[in-house]
DNA sequence: CTGAAAGCGCTTACAG
DNA sequence: CTGAAAGCGCTTACAG
């Protein structure tokens, strides 16, 4: 016997009633004597008794279960998020069953599979680096379970999402390189199938423009998030290349330390010779030397509104229709762009 | 209806077969005719059925999920815990289900409570710093649900653990401190009622009698975890009281920082005049400014350590006697404390 | 005020 | 080779 937890049929045998009336004792319906009531709750509570959450899960078909698909919980923004999403689904009476996909397709696609397979009342996804093909992510709308997307999204699907204004958070970093006197800005980007990636781009993009600074193909690198090998590198073939370089906007903190260790090993000035500014306001960015300036996300707020919004439509009668909830971005200048 | 997701009898009706052959069918059970089998197989195919692990669960009496209790999620060093438990979990076919107490003890009790109302196989547990009542533990083990600490366990419970070794590591920081010359050591020790921290104490204590540096009560200072803060303002009252000082050794790597800031803006040079060691190795304890060297943990080896314990635990036939595994600490030598 | 029955989705011992 | 029945733990419409 693995569980040895009570069931309502020990206490109705013991107690020499039926089920029904066990069941009914223990969650006050009206007609049940109190001497029945009470004897019943005193050996539930003598037996500790706790409800069997899958018996109601197959009953009521509803696991009280969020699901949740996360590249990486180590990563420091997802943490604050799952942080979130926990703090809100715990206050209202859910658990939470999460999956990384290690920003992998299959294993994302397997995951959504388990989490499927497991009923959760609804998702919670971020999509892997890696993912482009969305038929996993189709066939859970397919089948009409609630699903909301957080940071990472996907376009032209239907299903609710949360994001930051990654638009005006690029925006805001290149404007703010800009105005500190930069003309010659570099953008380590991320991979392209992700729109938060895209969007961080056009926000650079827009922001060389209004100013009038002339683009330069060769200034945008793509690296892999959370890979500031990656960033260090490309940093460096840049400036060995010999082109003139005076500001850096990564798309992600980790790329941002990647180009300040290149910048820094090249014995080039931070920020006076090459301002940097990161995104995503990685909790220990004020620590590094120099400071990373950053624009930052509210990764917890993220998670409780993504929460409160996938159990919005897991308690709607009818499908609601779609929302897309655009947290603000803030920069935050700290040394490695403070020139004044 | 909630969940559009196809049954067994769903397919049944469909081939009007019944549920038990339709289910024999998807198991390649025996004695199934091959055209029964292709035409089940068939449909479950084409309405992607997914096997009701709910239904399952109730009829095995078994769920495949590993829950967790975890002070918070946020943390970098139970982050990559978490990390290796769904990792190994995934790989043996478990969901992981995870509560994050917020280092308060009602919140673990209750969190204790879901899981079982949800009736995991088993239970993965790290103690809030408040934890002292053990009663929300000890009725886990006696309804004989396996459970498996890590890190922060209890002591006098029935129940197996991974934990790094703390005495050790804590022993090892305060010889290197010795060595390059440290004669007036402050710790900064974590609650009492967590072991880790005691041993870390006794580490601590052992290091200084073996080398004979005479003990001052006042130079152990408690500090809560992850309020480096609070590590900050016991440096400084120090610092102030008069007493010399020229080594720190914290208890975490976040007090490890509050020392170091506490002793950058009194103008002591680190690690000439005061060094600093930390404990956990925080993912960028190498990125601050002067990077701080500390005691490494394995997070993501014990996390993978702890979900295999308790799944051995779940899948043995009798209960097999506990086991604690513990994981070794490395000491990494950085700028705060490198005095060549 | 209380009980017997049916059903959530699945599996399997028992018949045939 | 296939089906009907029972049961995992719970709830609730239906009787009494």
């Amino acid at each position: 016997m693995k569980s040895g937890q009570v069931t309502i049929k020990d206490i109705a045998k013991e107690l020499n009633i039926s089920c029904s009336t066990v069941s009914r004792a223990l969650k006050d319906f009206p007609g049940i004597s109190p001497t029945t009531r009470k004897a019943v709750v005193a050996l539930a509570d003598k037996y500790n008794y706790r409800p069997n959450a899958i018996a109601l899960s197959l009953r009521n078909q509803k696991t009280n279960i969020i699901g949740v698909v996360i590249p990486e919980t180590v990563h420091f923004f997802f943490s604050t998020v799952i942080s979130g999403i926990e703090d809100e689904a715990m206050k209202e009476g859910y658990n939470v069953m999460i999956c990384q996909s290690n920003e992998r397709y299959e294993r994302e696609a397997d995951s959504i599979d388990a989490l499927m397979g497991a009923r959760v009342d609804g998702l919670l996804v971020s999509i892997s680096r890696e993912t482009s093909d969305l038929k996993h992510l189709e066939k859970v709308v397919a089948e009409g379970t609630p699903m909301v997307f957080f940071d990472r999204l996907v376009e032209g699907m239907n299903a609710s999402s949360v994001i930051v204004d990654d638009y005006q958070g690029a925006y805001d970093a290149v404007e703010h390189l800009i105005k500190i006197g930069c003309k010659h800005i570099v953008h380590l980007a991320g991979p392209d199938n992700l729109i938060i990636c895209r969007k961080r781009k056009e926000g650079y993009l827009s922001a060389l423009e209004d100013y009038e600074i002339t683009f330069d193909e060769s200034y945008i690198v793509e690296c892999r998030f959370g890979e500031e090998l990656e960033a260090e590198k490309a940093i460096n073939d840049l400036l060995k290349s010999g082109k003139t370089i005076d500001g850096v906007f990564a798309s992600n903190d980790m790329a941002g330390l990647g180009a300040i260790s290149a910048i820094k090993k090249a014995n080039i000035k931070i920020p006076e010779e090459i301002a940097v500014v990161g995104f995503s306001n990685w909790q220990f960015s004020s620590l590094v030397n120099p400071s990373l300036s950053s624009i930052s996300q509210p990764g917890y707020e993220m998670g409780r509104e993504a929460a409160k919004l996938i159990l919005e439509e897991i308690n709607a009668k009818e499908p609601g229709k779609r929302q897309v909830k655009i947290l603000d971005t803030e920069l935050i200048v700290r040394d490695s762009s403070n020139r004044q």
